[in-house]
DNA sequence: CAGTGAGCGAGCTTCCGCTTGACTT
């Protein structure tokens, strides 16, 4: 008999808290959620008032038999799910599937994991919040109802398998209509200012001084202007101010938080770092990670101080609480923080020491005092003229959180000097070494990275902690978006500079527009977000997200029934997804790009059966059309005439070798190279199909078979098909196309042809077993 | 993965949010 069954949601969770209780109490995990709507007929019963037909997900079953066989066998259940809307449904479904009775279960919330949370929550027992229940079950239901009718819209209006939701098609929405204002962006440019001044003090020592004029000429002339009539002037330090000013430490990670630095400090994606904080999760080096509070227990805010003083000393130790400001924050959890924060360290992996670190140093760093700087400014006078030059520099005087921690800056790098001033006073002279109006020019607003497309979502609201890395999966997945890097162009900038009372005007080149990890939405993913805002622009809306939750929260206050709020929206939706299917033209995205000069046919550009091609001819005249697919990097929106009829100078044949023909393309993985059947792949970056000679594609050949011939470990003379390989997951076995995992037992190199057959028995069987269950489901 | 672009049609795709392993070539 069990006297006390606790049930939580992670199996790491369970094993804490069970060292906390007492012997007469058995944790264990549920693993999340345990049901779900069925995938059968939306799993909702529209016509019976939205009644949700809810099935245990396949996965679960064999813990909710393992939970049933506990149950029986216990006195009390203890239902500890998270204390937020989600936690609350979970607790609910356990009691339906496990038949709890209400008078032996009893519902209890910590939002910490420490001794005394978990006693006081045990001796404070509730019944279940239905009302709670009952705003998740619309926020569940609605996002069904949302999913399952645009999705189908999509697969008979553009392609199959699309997809489209409340989450993942506003972050689309964003990355497209960022895309379009970098593409439309027309820089601008503008002439700043610099000089580097010196001067002699007092006792005749000699400095140098660099300063600035805040404003910037509009041209070229203009700066010529000014620079003459600084060619022969006096400058004198006319003011100098010194300001004291603070700067205090962010407050700890949160998941949207820590996914931004570790993308910016460690150069992580977000799903790294989420399987990185998951590893020290387990490993019980830091608290759970999928968390949107700032909150750190009494506990970890004694233990972070007593860490700070013992390291750094009593000046350096401030305890700091920090409040969400993020909408739709539940707080279920603390923040992201080392369990023990006496190690700096932990044993690991690389990734996950620099993780842990990131993380502690994060936190320890919210637990610190603030820095104390000094900001100097230096005006200096230009005679004959308004404008001024100033210096400004910044001294710490005390370090505070500082010493261990810097939060990362935004993408646009800070110009201005920082740092000590050289020993200026008012009324000095100075006389100019050189002065120099650089151009500048102005630029668009970033593209999106992963990170900062999660920080963007959370400040709308949009998508939860353990929903942010899969959404951005998801969106990359269905070929709305692509992550890569783009070299930037090279541009002229004019330099116009004095020195010794002489005018120069230069030029040099720099190169802008270079991208690193950066999301662009494909031209699918335009297309898509297109038609969706055409006939679903409310869904689409950057606050429908926070208007639903207004009406969740009010679900959850007992204030508002949950299928009356589900009518009111399903209504008028369902009306338009009737309406948006009506018409039968498929949207394509197809543009005019003019006319052929040569043939005088029409080009066009459009989404084809295998992703965007251009098109040469009409497809409707007796003679077939030409097509080509879209390069790498070019997109429907940008393409011209003119590179479109460069695509169609493709597939081309330049030489022979042993033989066969060369022949260079561009199929659907990108450029390749075609020679006696086989197919190469051209390298990205090094290699353009418009240009690529003969040599360099018999390198390619020559590279690519002794790649080929070192993955083989391995093969037999009775029969070809049968191959030992060396493969990014280490050894395996190919047989007939088919690859098969080698036991970890065996050695590779010894496996004889009948150690390989039984393998691939093995294998075989595994795999039927497999699809049986598959079947099932 | 395969390097195309005819047309037909059966059968499938899909959401968000809560959790981990299993698995990949």
């Amino acid at each position: 008999m069990i006297e006390n069954l606790v049930i939580v949601e992670s199996p790491a969770k369970a094993k804490t808290i069970e060292k906390f209780l007492g012997s007469d109490f058995m944790v264990k995990s549920c693993f999340g959620h345990v049901r779900d709507l069925s995938k059968k007929n939306f799993g909702i019963e529209i016509e019976n008032n939205y009644s949700p037909q809810y099935i245990i997900t396949e996965d679960k079953k064999k813990i909710v038999g393992e939970l049933r066989k506990l149950v029986k066998e216990s006195t009390v259940v203890w239902l500890a799910t998270d204390e937020d809307r989600e936690g609350e449904a979970i607790a609910w479904h356990l009691s339906e599937i496990l038949k709890l009775p209400a008078e032996n279960t009893k519902r209890i919330v910590f939002h910490e994991i420490t001794k005394d949370a978990i006693r006081k929550a045990v001796d404070n027992p509730r019944g279940i919040n239905k009302d709670l229940v009952n705003a998740q079950q619309a926020r569940r239901i609605l996002d069904r109802l949302v999913g399952f009718e645009l999705s189908p819209v999509l697969w008979k209006k553009i392609q199959p398998k699309l997809s489209a939701g409340r989450v993942q098609s506003v972050a689309v929405r964003l990355l497209v209509e960022r895309e379009r204002e970098v593409l439309h962006f027309k820089p601008e440019s503008k002439f700043k200012v610099y000089g580097t001044f010196s001067f002699s003090d007092n006792n005749g020592k000699k400095g140098e001084l660099k300063a600035e004029i805040p404003d910037r000429f509009p041209g070229p002339d203009e700066a010529k202007e000014f620079l003459n009539l600084c060619k022969d002037a006096d400058f004198k330090v006319v003011d100098i101010t010194t300001k004291p000013s603070r700067k205090s430490p962010a407050p700890p990670f949160t998941t949207s938080t820590l996914q931004q630095e570790a993308s910016k400090k460690l150069g992580f994606s977000v799903s790294q770092t989420m399987s990185v904080a998951q590893k020290l999760y387990e490993a019980g080096f830091i608290t759970y990670m999928r968390t949107d509070s700032f909150n750190l227990s009494g506990l970890a805010l004694a233990s972070a101080r007593k860490t700070i003083i013992e390291k750094f000393g009593e000046k350096y130790a401030k305890t700091r609480k920090y409040k969400t400001k993020v909408k739709g924050a539940q707080e279920a959890h603390e923040a992201v923080r080392p369990t023990y924060f006496q190690n700096n360290t932990i044993n690991g992996n690389h990734s996950e020491q620099r993780l842990y670190e990131l993380i502690w140093k994060r936190t320890i760093a919210s637990q610190m005092s603030e820095a104390q700087l000094e900001k100097t400014t230096v005006t200096i006078d230009v005679p004959n003229s308004d404008k001024k030059f100033i210096a400004s520099g910044e001294v710490i005087k005390f370090d505070g959180f500082l010493k261990i921690y810097m939060e990362s800056g935004n993408d646009k790098s800070d110009d201005s000097a920082k740092g000590l001033l050289p020993p200026v006073s008012a009324g000095q002279s100075l006389n100019y070494e050189t002065i120099s109006a650089n151009e500048r020019f102005s630029t668009s607003p970033p593209r999106y990275t992963e990170a900062s497309l999660v920080k963007k979502l959370e400040e709308l609201g949009i998508g939860r902690p353990s929903t942010y890395a899969p959404t951005i999966s998801t969106i990359q997945q269905r070929g709305y978006v692509l992550k890569e890097d783009r070299p930037g162009f090279n541009r002229t900038v004019r330099i116009i500079s004095i020195s010794e009372g002489k005018l120069e005007e230069k030029t040099k080149t720099e190169t802008a527009g270079t991208e690193k990890k950066k999301l662009f939405p494909k031209d699918i993913g335009m297309v898509v977000n297109d038609f969706l805002l055409e006939h679903f622009r409310d869904v689409l809306d950057y606050n429908f997200t926070a208007s639903v939750e207004k009406e969740f929260d009010e679900i959850a206050a007992g204030k508002l029934d949950w299928t009356e709020m589900i009518d009111n929206f399903y209504k008028p939706f369902h009306v338009k997804v009737e309406k948006s299917l009506a018409d039968s033209i498929k949207k394509t995205g197809e543009r005019q790009l003019g006319k052929d000069p040569e043939t005088g046919k029409p080009v066009t550009v459009k989404i084809g059966k295998y992703g965007p091609m251009v098109q040469l001819g009409d497809s409707n005249k007796d003679e077939k059309p030409r097509f080509a697919s879209l390069m790498k990097g070019q997109i429907i929106e940008t393409i011209t005439l003119e590179e479109a009829l460069e695509l169609f100078k493709l597939p081309r044949t330049i030489g022979d070798f042993e033989g066969k023909d060369l022949v260079i393309g561009v199929g659907r993985y990108g450029p390749y190279l075609r020679h006696d059947g086989k197919f190469f792949s051209l390298m990205k970056g090094t290699d353009d199909p418009m240009t690529i000679i003969k040599s360099r594609a018999i390198e390619l050949i020559d590279e690519n078979r002794k790649i080929e011939n070192k993955r083989v470990i391995k093969n037999f003379s009775a029969d070809p098909d049968m191959k030992v390989l060396s493969g990014r997951y280490g050894p395996y076995i190919s047989y007939k196309k088919k690859n098969f995992r080698i036991p970890r037992k065996k050695d590779p190199e010894s496996l004889t042809y009948d150690d390989c057959m039984k393998i691939i028995e093995e294998g075989q069987k595994k795999e039927r077993q497999k699809a049986k269950g598959k079947r099932q489901k």
